[in-house]
Order: structure tokens, then C-alpha cells, then sequence
RNA sequence: GCCCUGGUGGUGGAACUGGUAGACACGCAGGACUUAAAAUCCUGUUCUCAUUGCGAGAGUACGGGUUCGAUUCCCGUCCGGGGCACCA
């Protein structure tokens, strides 16, 4: 019988899931168990187009890393699960009425059948959906924990908001140490003098868990907020619409009073450089010195936020973004009409407008002056859309002659600047190098002096003092929409906020008739009435959260998924600890892996958890890139005309259309340009019967009609998504799994093609022939290996575990190749050679390898046997080959005996014969012998 | 603009701490088997020159440097990919 994976897939697949091949157990009480290892996956948003071939490249190296370490002595979490709350269930809800949970659990039930095909061995019994209302449950607890909570900025964790309670009934707000903007201060007498409302309020501004009014995205098309990583270039990430900036009442979570542990605690963690750089860039901490200026003529003080307190001799000017709250206080009479006009404009542009004229100079006079606190300089205070009112205080001391946009902006304006620095040739001002002139006491003091020296003055001048900024702003958390995680939030009759008690928890979304955003900006949920209104006037809020609320602490509900009691039992969560390896691409380098970071640090502040990061080591996999075809439809004359006739100058006159890339020949390759033969246009007609009487217009090569080909992202709506369905149907799993393995290192971006496969698919063949006649009879011996076949096992023993655990899972399988092609051309039978392969295959081929397996007569699971190890004696070497350089230059080879003694083969080497022509009449300067290695002869 | 990455044959890639550049695979060329094709198997395949045989030289984006020796380390330039972007 010839090599057919798909006589045995099937039949192992089954066996698995019969047998729970893949179950792990928590640990009992009182037994010792083995040693953890947590893999985790990012798990996926069921999507209705299925799995592409880009989304398994992660899984399958994960997968073969946690198959490595089961085999390797481990008991290991490898679980999987769904993001399953999300916008494109909700638009597909409102396009057809299919409820979002319907729609979405048959997503699941195809993802899982493409799981299944691929042969992972998560288990199962651990899956978790983040829609399902005992898994939200945890979602909306640590919600209200994080509502009863404020951050403490001495003890640097998060405290219960009663001890803050009883703070200010005893000594009110000046000194409590809690994180919060709010500017409020009030004694003790005061704070026990508010209404329950105003008390409501003044906690607001420090819970961490906290709802106010802010400026948003908005996005009409969508009727919801978004998040800033979810607008990209102005428009929604989704979907493409406009986004507009939108005061509106907001629930949000205080992620900044996290930002510098954040930020620290990226230094311990095995990930990328590339990615720790990211989360730090967004971060964004910088140090400075904030500094009160005098208002001439107000009692009222301006406070700024600069990183160069050096150079504040060089200010000229002050700036405030325009939404600054003091505007309206400073501006004079005779400019109110056009500072207004100006903030109206400001405030109606969008994101995309600011961006494209990032570089034009904008700004309006207040008409008032401040006044420099070190020399009484008189500066005018302008508004300008430049500075922005949600980074430092919104406002600036403006240094024309150290900032690039302050020299624009005074050069358009006609202010004066004043060279503060004198900087050495070449330099630029964000170098902070040079000297100190025209400052006065600063004066002569290098750049770094200077900020010291500033910051000390400032301090003891009582005008401010050094303080640290971070770009991080606090995470939005509300979204109008239905499909989501509703807040675990009532309001009493005075609207005053109250988390639902945890035994009323979960709050499960009703069922709705309709899921467009109810009118007013408010969501969907507005329209449940009866689910809205509760007894005693009470009201539930109508927000739900954001896609990033179940995502962010997954990974804990793996440890024990079932728990009525807590997200996981106390015994999982310090036996489990936290994920060991986390696999997924770098789209979520930033959102996802921060808003989990934070939930894990508030979950082990209020002692939830027992550490405070979830992913120790983390590897980024590349995408896998589709190929984009395109073909071009004449905008007038409605024909379609080959690429070959399509050039720069009639371009314009062409509407481009995205071809199922089924129908395309030849792409991927360079001297053969992609086209579509004459049955590819029957098809594509048939495909969009709108074109189905269009013309094609060929170009000068006559026989071809060739489309335009890119490399891109693998989508539905790009007609290129392929799926692996076919692939397995075609070469079987274990072919598809080390084909995506033997594409490239992991972490690289590459296009898909299938030109190496056959390769991989050989491969499988010529290892399944070692065991198996043309019959299909296992054909092993218990002859001895000869010590050539064992070296080569075991020498493959060695690199695989090595390469293995470096996640080269490419090189593996090139190692695997070699070790086949080594003992079939020596014919190798034997069973000692053959059968450690077995194993050490299995975890990339687990259906071949399990078939061998259980053919050898083996009960029970190769999967769960263990890896074999290797034997150094196999491979010790009497004899080195040695190259012999001269001038670095490799001339010759020489065999020696490895433990030949340095000078023995220097000697040997300088009279080696085939050296000889190159060292001839010149004189040896220098021999290196490098044991092991090598030899140069330097002359 | 700033930050992070990467640049190796016709192609995907290998070379882990400086030590034989191009493993493995695809593709291509030639051969075997076949009436023929496919499949399979064998041989060759970095480039240039030479070729009757031995060979010789160059070569890891480009230009320098350190070193006995550099794909690997350092400096500069160019190009690709990703991220951030008026952050004071």
C-alpha cells in the first residue's frame, strides 16, 4: 500500500478525541506534581471566513513546542478558546437579524473542525468563549473590583476606595496619595457636608474603574466609541469610517496610575526587543518639570510642562491648546471673537485633517501676557492647535530657539527668539548637548547641568517642581454596542452609580429585536427597556465593554475553567502561575498585550493572582501574506483590459477589482506574470455574473490576459484567503503542519505560495518508507544499526531538541530530511535506528508517526511516550576534518585525530601538499590552530 | 522625522558564542524507467573566466574599519518591512 495520510488521519483524529489524549490535570491535593509548562495561543475572533493558512503558523510551532514538552517530562496547558464578543458579528446582526450568538457559535464549530483537521492537541475540555455568561461573569467581577478600587501612589498598588472614604472624612483630599487629574480639594468638614451625589463624584475622580466626561473618537457609521488603537488614520480600524473627536460620558479604566510599573516590569520578560520598544514608545515617559507662570494682571497661575527647563530663558512665548480649560478666563475682549472662531475650527476638524496639515502654522493671541518667573519677561499667550490638551498640562512654554515647531511658529508670528544654547556643529536641540549662554545663572553649564540646576530652582523657588509625564492615557472602556460584555453597573434615581452585587453577577445581555444603536448616542441595550428599568427606580447602564475586557485575562480562566467560585481556584492559579510561552502575531504588540499586562497588575494588587506579569516569553510569529490580484475595469467603457495595456498615464482611467485568486495562473512567479487563461474568465464571469457580457481586452501578447499582482494581507474581501481544508485534503495534516514550519524562521513575514510542498510531502513518503514496503508490511529488522546509522539518529536526536527549544522549527525539519535521506541510501531497517525517530517526529507529525506506532504493536499513544535522548558516545569522532587556510584564504583539507596535539597539526598543516603552491617562498609568520575548528597559516 | 527590524544563489532559506558561505527544499538542466506522458529514481546546479584534464578569481546591499580570520563586531551610506508621529 503507497503512502495515503488520509487512510489514517481520520481514524487517529477520532482516537484522540475517544480517548482524551490531550486532557491535562490540575494537580490533587497531596500529590506531587510534575513540573508545569503553560503555552498559550492568542486566541482567535471566530470570524465567518474560516482559517486561513496564515492563522496556523503560530499554532503549529506552539503546538509542536507543547507536544516537545509533554514528551519531555512535563504537564503542560496548552489550551484554546474564542474572542467571541466582536463588531463584525453585530453588523452581520443588524444586515440579517441572525443573533450575534448564533452567528457566532457556528463560526466556532467551524474553526474547531479546522482545529481538529489540523491535528492540535489543546484540550478541549478547557476551552473558554468570552461571550458565554459564566465566563463574563469574571469579566464584569473584576470590573466592580476595579470600581471599588483607587491607586495608591505610595504603596504603589491598588487600595478598596473605603479606606479613601474614611481618609477624607478625616482629614479630606490634600494628602491622601492616590492617582486622579481632578484638581478638586476638600477638608474633612467639607467632604462630610456632600450630598450623596457629590460624594459619588468626588470618588469618581479617583476609582480605578471611573466614568467622566471625555473628548472620544466617535464614529457615527458605527454608532460607537473606539478605542486609539482602533483608529487608524482617522478612520476605523473596522470598516474604514470616519472618526470625529466627541465630548461624551464615558466609563474608563485608570490604566495610567499603572504606567511606570508597566514600564519597568517590560526589563524581566523574554520578549523581543522590537516589541518591549513599542510598549515602552507607548508609554511614553518622559521626565521634565512642571512650572507655574504668573498671569499679568490674573490671580490665577499658568501651569506648563516642558522636559527642557534649561532653556526657559529662551521662551518668547506661551502656548494653550485651544480646549484648554483657561482660555476663556485669559482671553481679552478685543480677541474674543477670533480666538473662539479658532476653537471652533479646531474643534471641528478630525484627526485625518489635523494630521495633513500637521505642518501649516496655526494659532490665535489671547491678548494676555505671562510673565517668565526667572527674569519677569512679558510673554504673549497664544492658543494653537500644535499643543495638545490631554498631554502634560496642555499648555507650554514656548522656546523658538530649542524646538523646532516654536521656531515655526514664532518665524510665522514675528516673535523674537532667543539663542539659549550654543550647540556644537551638526547637532540639533533633542541632543541636549552644548552650552549655556544668555541665561543668566545657567550660564556656562553644559545642557544636562543646566536641567538639574533648572529643576533645583524651580523647586526652591516654590514654582514647581520636577515631575515625570507618560504618554499613556487612561483606556476608554465604553462602547455603544450590543455584542459585548454589559457593565456590572445600576443607577439609583439621583443617577448615582452602584456596582450589582456579586451574587447578581453575571448581568447577561437580553435579547434584542433590533441591534442598531438606539438614538442619542446611546447602544442598542438603551432599547431593552424592561431589562433597563429595575425596581425602586433603579436603572442599569446601557454601555457595554470593549472587545479588549474579555481578552485581557483569559489566559487565567484556562487554569480552571469550570469555577463557579473565582476566575480559578487558588491551588490552579499558584500551580499554573502564569503563561511560560505565549505565541501570536504582533498586531496585538501593543493593545492587547498592555490592557492584559494592567488587568493582571490589578488583579494581583487586590490579590487575585500570585504574580504580577502573564507572559514570561513571548514570540511574535510573522504573517503569512496573500497574493492581491487585481484586475482593471475601464471606468467609462466598461471593459476589462489586461495589465499589459495599463500604464502610469492612463491609470486614472481604470477601476481596479479584486479577483478570487483561484482563477489567477502563474502568480508567484517572476518570469512568468500572473493571467487568466481563457477558462479562468469563464469562471470569473460566473462568479460575478454582474460582468458576465463584459469585454476582456488582451495587449499585445495575445494569448494572455495578465492581472496585476501584489503582495498583502490575507482577507475575505480580497478574494485571496486560502484555506488549509484543501491543502490537508490534498497532502494530508502532517505535510501541511511541517510545510508551514519548513517555510521559514517563524517570526518572518512571507508571502504564501505552495512551491516547496511536494518537497515536505517526499519527505513524508521516503520516512514512511523506511517502514513500510510497497505493500504496506512494516519492514523492520532487529538487525544492529551500523555505528554510521546510529551517529545519524542520534546526531538528529541532538539538533532537533536543540533547535526545538530555540523555536527554529524550520531547521528541524531540514535536520529530519537529512536523516532520511542518510538512512535510506544506506538502506537502514533497523528497528533500534528507526524507532527513537518515531517519537522525535511525532510532535510535528502526529499522525504518521502515531500510525508507525501503533503498527509496532504499542498500546496506547506515541504522544505520550517520551522523547528519546541522545548518546554522546554515537557521536564522538576519532577523526576532525580540518580546513587549512592560508591568509584566511581555505586552500586544503586535512584529516586529523581529535586528540592531536596543537603542534602536530601545524606541523602537518605547513607540509601539507596542497598548500604547498601558497606558502612557497614566503615566510610564516604565524600559524592559528584552533582545536576542533581549524587552521590558518598567515604569510 | 523618530524608534525597531531586516538585506545571503533563479526562489524559500541555512550557517547558534567571529572559524570550510550557500545545509535542506523548490525551480532548472541532463539521464534512467516508459510506446509516450505523469509519477519515481539518479547526476549536476553561487557567479565569472578557463575547460582536454588540473584549475583561477570574485562573492553575503554598498563604502570603510577592527582581526590571523567578518554573513557575524564597529562606523558611514542606500534600500525593504513594522511601529509611533505636532507628546513640549
Amino acid at each position: 500500500m503507497a503512502f495515503d495520510p488520509n487512510s489514517y488521519e481520520s481514524k487517529w483524529r477520532q482516537y484522540w478525541r475517544d480517548n482524551s489524549t490531550y486532557r491535562v490535570e490540575n494537580p490533587k491535593a497531596g500529590e506531587k506534581p510534575k513540573p508545569k509548562y503553560f503555552v498559550l495561543d492568542m486566541f482567535p475572533y471566530p470570524s465567518g471566513a474560516g482559517l486561513h493558512v496564515g492563522h496556523p503558523l503560530g499554532y503549529i510551532a506552539s503546538d509542536i513546542y507543547s507536544r516537545y514538552k509533554r514528551m519531555t517530562g512535563h504537564n503542560v496547558l496548552h489550551p484554546m478558546g474564542y474572542d467571541a464578543f466582536g463588531l463584525p458579528a453585530e453588523q452581520y446582526a443588524i444586515q440579517t437579524g441572525i443573533h450575534p450568538a448564533e452567528s457566532t457559535a457556528t463560526n466556532i464549530k467551524r474553526y474547531r473542525e479546522q482545529f481538529d483537521l489540523i491535528g492540535f492537541s489543546f484540550d478541549w475540555e478547557r476551552e473558554v468563549r468570552t461571550s458565554e455568561p459564566q465566563y463574563y461573569k469574571w469579566t464584569q467581577w473584576a470590573f466592580a473590583r476595579m470600581f471599588e478600587s483607587y491607586y495608591d501612589t505610595a504603596l504603589n498598588k491598588a487600595m478598596p476606595i473605603s479606606e479613601l472614604v474614611s481618609a477624607f472624612a478625616k482629614t479630606g483630599n490634600a494628602n491622601v496619595t492616590a492617582a486622579t487629574e481632578s484638581k478638586n480639594q476638600f477638608t474633612a468638614e467639607e467632604w462630610n457636608g456632600f450630598s450623596r451625589k457629590q460624594k459619588s463624584e468626588a470618588l469618581m475622580d479617583y476609582r480605578i474603574a471611573y466614568r467622566r466626561t471625555s473628548y472620544v473618537n466617535w464614529c457615527e457609521e458605527l454608532g460607537t466609541v473606539l478605542a486609539n488603537d482602533e483608529v487608524v488614520n482617522g478612520v476605523s480600524e473596522r470598516g474604514g469610517y470616519p472618526v470625529e473627536k466627541k465630548a461624551m460620558l464615558q466609563w474608563s479604566l485608570r490604566t495610567s496610575a499603572y504606567a511606570q510599573r508597566l514600564l519597568d516590569d517590560l526589563n524581566d520578560l523574554e520578549w523581543s526587543d522590537s516589541l518591549k520598544t513599542q510598549q515602552r514608545n507607548w508609554i511614553g515617559r518622559s521626565t521634565g518639570c512642571q512650572v507655574f507662570f504668573e498671569i499679568d494682571g490674573k490671580t490665577d497661575r499658568l501651569e506648563i510642562y516642558t522636559t527642557r527647563p534649561d532653556t526657559i530663558f529662551g521662551t518668547t512665548f506661551m502656548v494653550l491648546a485651544p480646549e484648554h480649560p483657561m482660555v476663556d478666563a485669559i482671553t481679552t475682549s478685543e480677541h474674543k471673537a477670533s480666538i473662539n472662531a479658532y476653537r471652533e475650527r479646531a474643534a471641528g476638524r478630525s484627526d485625518i485633517e489635523r494630521q495633513a496639515d500637521a505642518k501649516e502654522v496655526s494659532g490665535e493671541f489671547t491678548g494676555s501676557y505671562a510673565v517668565n518667573p526667572f527674569n519677569g519677561k512679558k510673554l504673549p499667550i497664544y492658543i494653537a492647535e500644535y499643543v495638545l490638551v490631554d498631554y502634560g498640562t496642555g499648555a507650554i512654554m514656548a522656546v523658538p530657539s530649542d524646538d523646532e515647531r516654536d521656531e515655526r511658529f514664532a518665524k510665522h508670528f514675528g516673535i523674537e527668539i532667543i539663542p539659549v544654547v550654543d550647540r556644537p556643529e551638526g547637532s540639533s536641540a533633542a541632543d541636549k548637548v552644548g552650552t549655556m549662554i544668555n541665561s543668566d545663572f545657567l550660564n556656562g553649564l553644559k545642557v544636562k547641568e543646566a536641567i538639574k540646576k533648572a529643576n533645583y530652582e524651580v523647586q526652591k523657588r516654590g514654582i514647581g517642581q520636577a515631575k515625570t509625564n507618560f504618554k499613556l492615557r487612561d483606556a476608554n472602556f465604553s462602547r455603544q454596542r450590543y455584542w459585548g460584555e454589559p457593565f456590572p453597573i445600576i443607577y439609583d434615581a439621583e443617577g448615582i452609580p452602584e456596582v450589582v452585587a456579586d451574587d447578581q453577577l453575571p448581568v447577561k445581555l437580553p435579547k434584542l429585536d433590533d441591534y442598531k444603536p438606539a438614538p442619542g448616542g446611546d447602544g442598542p441595550l438603551a432599547r431593552a427597556k424592561d431589562w433597563v428599568n429595575l425596581p425602586d427606580g433603579y436603572t442599569r447602564e446601557t454601555d457595554t465593554m470593549p472587545a479588549v475586557a474579555g481578552s485581557s485575562w483569559y489566559f487565567l480562566r484556562f487554569m480552571d475553567p469550570g469555577n463557579p467560585d473565582a476566575i480559578a481556584s487558588k491551588e490552579a492559579m499558584e500551580y499554573w502561575e502564569s503563561v511560560d510561552l505565549y505565541v501570536g502575531g504582533t498586531e496585538h504588540a501593543v493593545a492587547h498585550l498592555l490592557y492584559a499586562r494592567f488587568w493582571q497588575k490589578f488583579l494581583y494588587d487586590i490579590d487575585a493572582v500570585p504574580v504580577a506579569e502573564p507572559f514570561k516569553k513571548l514570540i511574535n510569529q510573522g504573517m503569512i501574506q496573500g497574493v492581491v490580484e487585481t484586475i482593471y475595469l475601464h471606468k467609462e467603457d466598461k471593459y476589462f483590459a489586461s495589465a499589459d495595456l495599463v500604464n502610469d498615464d492612463n491609470r486614472d482611467d481604470f477601476a481596479p477589482n479584486y479577483v478570487l485568486v483561484d482563477y489567477i495562473s502563474d502568480y508567484g512567479f517572476d518570469d512568468r506574470p500572473s493571467n487568466l487563461s481563457f477558462e479562468n474568465i469563464a469562471s470569473f464571469r460566473k462568479w460575478r455574473p454582474d460582468y458576465k457580457d463584459t469585454e476582456f481586452r488582451y495587449g499585445p501578447d495575445k494569448d494572455k490576459f495578465f492581472s496585476h499582482s501584489e503582495v498583502g494581507k490575507m482577507s475575505k474581501s480580497r478574494y485571496n484567503v486560502v484555506n488549509p481544508d484543501l491543502i490537508i485534503e490534498r497532502y494530508g495534516a502532517d505535510t501541511f503542519r511541517m510545510y508551514e514550519m519548513f517555510l521559514g524562521p517563524i517570526e518572518a513575514h512571507k508571502p504564501w505560495n505552495t512551491n516547496g510542498i511536494e518537497g515536505v510531502y517526499k519527505f513524508l513518503r521516503r520516512f514512511y518508507q523506511l517502514f513500510y514496503n510497497e505493500e504496506g508490511q512494516l519492514i523492520i529488522t532487529d538487525s544492529a544499526a551500523t555505528p554510521e546509522q546510529l551517529k545519524t539518529v542520534h546526531g538528529t536526536i541532538k539538533k532537533v531538541r536543540e533547535d526545538i527549544e530555540r523555536f527554529a522549527m524550520n531547521t528541524c525539519v531540514s535536520a529530519f530530511m537529512v536523516c532520511v535521506n542518510e538512512l535510506r541510501s544506506s538502506k537502514c531497517t533497523s528497528r533500534d535506528a528507526l524507532e527513537p525517530l518515531v517519537r522525535l517526529l511525532a510532535p510535528f507529525a502526529p499522525y504518521l508517526t502515531e500510525q508507525i506506532w501503533s503498527d509496532f504493536g504499542n498500546e496506547g499513544s506515541v504522544h505520550l511516550t517520551s522523547l528519546p535522548v541522545h548518546d554522546e558516545q554515537y557521536l564522538v569522532e576519532s577523526e576532525v576534518e580540518y580546513p587549512i587556510s592560508v591568509n584566511g584564504k581555505k586552500r586544503a583539507t586535512a584529516m586529523f585525530s581529535v586528540d592531536a596535539s596543537k603542534d602536530d597539526i601545524e606541523k602537518a598543516a605547513i607540509t601539507h601538499e596542497a598548500v604547498q603552491s601558497y606558502i612557497e617562498g614566503k615566510q610564516i609568520k604565524k600559524v592559528i590552530v584552533v582545536p576542533g575548528r581549524m587552521v590558518n597559516i598567515v604569510v
